[in-house]
DNA sequence: CTTGACCCTCCCCTTAGAGGAGAATTTATA
DNA sequence: TATAAATTCTCCTCTAAGGGGAGGGTCAAG
């Protein structure tokens, strides 16, 4: 018979867990006094805590213990906890090459402006149309007339919410002139078509690479740089074009500084064996 | 302004966590209508909550967000985040080492009887005396003689509590005949010596892999060939002569299939680069 | 005028114990 | 034998980052 201090000295475990795990019914002593309420573990509850410290140290969780001990369903909780590990093996990693991507581009004093998200876009409906774009200045002239046109056709048309307004880069890569790219609008159903605007369902996207841009489109490029090096850097791909979503910009701020956009990429991980 | 609905939609982030932010001071909203307590968010705090998610991504936690972006020691943080990552990752290799492990020897319907634990072994005042062994039963019956005859010399001498009394094993690999050990048993303080019997301090051991092995000692092999096994697969290496640890036996246990002991081998992780 | 969508606050719950207060008991020392 | 020190007990609160739900107020559309 062993005092809880004995036994918790034997076993390297506090003695806080031992009542802790006798208070959940995962161990309780042999005996208690019960007039002091002194607890006794005896030594063939050795094995038992020593099963119970093993499984720990493999990151099981108490509740999983308490099954294992119970013998419910032997073999597949480990395969479980295995997969399991594997994956949080893999999220750290992910976090690794995040953090350092972030030294990497602080390195020398430089301060980084750019922070990269990764986010689920939503299956949206939109009106969309497709033009070869000389510069930005004319795309901003021209897409006001394409929300007229559209409204004039379907009266009771409204805008999604929250708003989503943006543009896919139909070329792989960024370029500064004559890009062409397909502008769409998301809204709160189908509607009645024209010649050139069209309506349609854009597919729910699981993971797309994104940061904020601010300022106005002059160094936008700086931003795409950035954001095509963290996926490169963090292991992944672009898996479809990137869109660019106007959030803020020349029809309600009239500081070129507060523009804000939002440049998003589909991707998926590169596997590694 | 976005209400809290939105913003969340548009930052793929649960309302409650919104709140949640509110509350600790993390992000406060641009703006709270004090007559219904609506929370207001502006676009200017898009690339805020936009930082926060990516650095939450990362694995910082809440008051270290909280840090960085008050401007608090701004690049050490993500150094020290990076270490505390490749820890864990290491960690969770070692747990996805025992699990393999246990599933490889559970393979074919095999029940394990041997659950590993790592753990430290304190520093200890023994008394101990070398011999050549020609079996177990030989053995014990020296041993009680050894304990006389310090208790003649030394009649103060008290066994240190918990009890730890145990051989050491001079070969390096376990033998079944003519092992050569160092029995010790350890006790509170340093006493008088004889000619064979000498006190000596055993130093501490960081950690040593263990195992309880239930019954007689005809078996025993099979625990220290399990143990050794499992210290290859989860690539430790013995640092030190392997100890058995003496806790119940004939001295105190009629029937054969109660005894136990425990054998404990220092160990050392195999760096892998 | 009502319905449904959206928002609010408040309270409890999660893991695996840690920390500490206050009291009782046991053990060691003088 | 008296006292001091060590050990044990129960009970309470705390952790991180929100999730779940109750109960009730507010807003826009039909």
């Amino acid at each position: 018979m062993y005092q809880i201090g004995e036994f918790s000295k034997i076993n390297r475990i506090t003695v806080k867990t031992l009542r802790y795990y006798d208070r959940i019914g995962l161990l309780k002593p042999a005996f208690v006094n019960d007039s002091n309420g002194y607890r006794y573990y005896t030594s063939e509850q050795l094995p038992v805590i020593h099963k119970i410290i093993a499984l720990r140290q493999m990151d099981f969780s108490i509740n999983e213990i308490l099954d294992i001990i119970n013998g419910k369903d032997n073999n597949n909780v480990f395969k479980v906890k295995k997969e399991k590990l594997l994956n949080d093996i893999q999220e750290k990693k992910d976090q690794l090459a995040q953090i350092t991507h972030y030294l990497e581009k602080n390195k020398e004093g430089f301060k980084m402006n750019y922070e990269v998200v990764l986010k689920e876009l939503p299956e949206v409906i939109v009106y969309a149309k497709k033009m070869l774009v000389p510069n930005y200045d004319y795309y901003f002239e021209v897409i006001p007339r394409i929300g007229e046109k559209i409204s004039e056709v379907n009266p009771n048309l409204k805008a999604a919410k929250p708003n989503y307004c943006f543009t896919i880069y139909l070329e792989g890569e960024y370029k500064e002139e004559n890009f062409e790219v397909e502008f769409c609008e998301a809204v709160n159903a189908f509607g009645r078509e024209t010649e050139e605007i069209k309506f349609k369902k854009i597919r729910k996207v699981n993971q797309a690479a994104c940061v904020f841009y601010k300022g106005s489109y002059d160094n936008i490029g700086e931003a795409y740089a950035h954001l095509f090096k963290w996926i490169e850097d963090n292991n992944f791909m672009p898996s479809d074009n990137p869109r660019e979503s106007y959030i803020d910009g020349i029809w309600n701020k009239e500081n070129l500084s507060d523009w804000l956009t939002e440049i998003q990429i589909p991707v998926k991980k590169v596997l590694i064996n």
